[in-house]
DNA sequence: TAGAGTTATTCTTATATAATAGTCAATCTA
DNA sequence: TAGATTGACTATTATATAAGAATAACTCTA
């Protein structure tokens, strides 16, 4: 093969976890073992887990071992929530209201999705910080990576924990793309705004370990307590 | 010391391009002779070039050698220029007008730049995209750091290569806070649209390679033809 | 100008030592 | 004696050095 061999330790070690051979929280092989393991040098098998600890697939610490992330409703919640306050606190969002359907997927949701689903759930939920109206999101995923999410209700602050938990699905990254808009109906009033309030529309492809495309979410956001932080390198 | 040789290395490194010791463009030693030059081994010296490839600080490419990134007009709009087309592709934008005026700085300027300077420049820009009126930018830098900007008329697209070739100054790393409003006037006039427009507003402190505040900027974006690309990891 | 050979550089592997964290039993103290 | 503290031991990652392999650019020659 003429991919380098740290590359193909990381894909070994990928397709592992998303096979569930290593679990959510439990730890890893050390690096000699996981070196002996794979016939490669102890030194190949740590550039790997480097790597994978930069990806925030797992997490290292020097004494402990090599743990697999585990998203808790906190983490999960904030990695990829990125409003903060004036002052640079995260935002802790509450949960207002869910609403769960299951319909047929449209065309262009069809051609994002992984797998061009037929049928979707629909995840529509209202969050709330300091008991103003935050953002209202609506996440569609694939009814058949997800089996049974209906009837999963209450269904969790973070989706993503129940993803890894209950489906060893394990969202890692995402593209977001940001447009400016104003509110309407619905959810003008679910978001208890007047029409025409000035939102950012943000409309988001996530994806797994396998980068599959496993869920479309558009947030509504409002942003007068808070705003959309990002690091730029 | 109980830091790391290897951020020892990383540390006079950047020291030494801050200092404009090695040049934009220019190559780094090898890794052996750098090795050398700071007493370390190779591994050592390699750890830290690596990081700094990471930081986007220099690039490297196997058999060539090491070289200080440069700042191009293309590389440099885009490295922070986050707009894309509904197809993905890159919007690059063209300057329709720009204003440069030197002024006191505000409290709040004051606490966020570097040094706390009293006279800063602030330069305000329009930018288009096929032909049609994109964003309204206002940097704010301090007079200090960059003495004479107001000659060098007219400024380029990127301020940032200015920066670098001109004050040897690297903009790295920045940090954007987006919130949701309605266009006023005379913003509203330059760009040529209603008042009550909905744009993103994103606020931006860019740092150097020494951490410092070196510019803020507020950037005001209509998203008609275009949307706010981010990757979340 | 095509191609072989040379050189410079990064990439990969190997090995050794240091630092860190956990475990458990022995010891001290009230 | 109960509970806390200490210290020895083990397992693991972090750091550092070194050396050989692979790669790319360059140079010389025919």
């Amino acid at each position: 093969m003429t991919e380098p061999l740290y590359k193909q330790v990381i894909n070994t070690l990928i397709q592992r976890i998303a096979d569930g051979e290593y679990l959510p929280g439990s730890m890893l092989p050390s690096e000699f073992d996981l070196a002996a393991d794979l016939n490669v040098s102890q030194g190949t098998a740590r550039k790997a887990l480097v790597e994978l600890e930069l990806k925030g697939i797992v997490q290292r610490s020097q004494g402990k071992g090599t743990f697999v992330t585990v998203r808790t409703p906190e983490n999960s919640l904030f990695h990829f929530f990125r409003l903060r306050t004036p002052q640079g606190q995260q935002v802790t969002p509450e949960l207002l209201s869910t609403d769960v359907k299951i319909r047929a997927s449209s065309k262009e949701e069809r051609s994002l999705l992984f797998n061009a689903p037929k049928k979707v759930f629909e995840v529509s939920r209202v969050r709330t910080f300091k008991n103003q109206p935050l953002c209202h999101e609506t996440s569609i995923v694939p009814i058949d990576l997800f089996p049974g999410l209906h009837e999963r209700c209450p269904l969790p602050n973070a989706l993503y924990v129940l993803f890894q938990q209950a489906y060893s699905c394990v969202v890692i990254s995402a593209e977001e793309n940001l447009t400016a808009g104003l509110l309407e109906d619905p959810v003008a009033s679910l978001l208890q705004q007047k029409v025409g309030t000035p939102v950012i529309v943000a409309r988001r492809q996530a994806r797994d370990l396998l980068e599959r495309v496993v869920e479309l979410r558009t947030t509504t956001i409002l942003t007068h307590g808070s705003s959309y932080n990002i690091d730029l390198r």
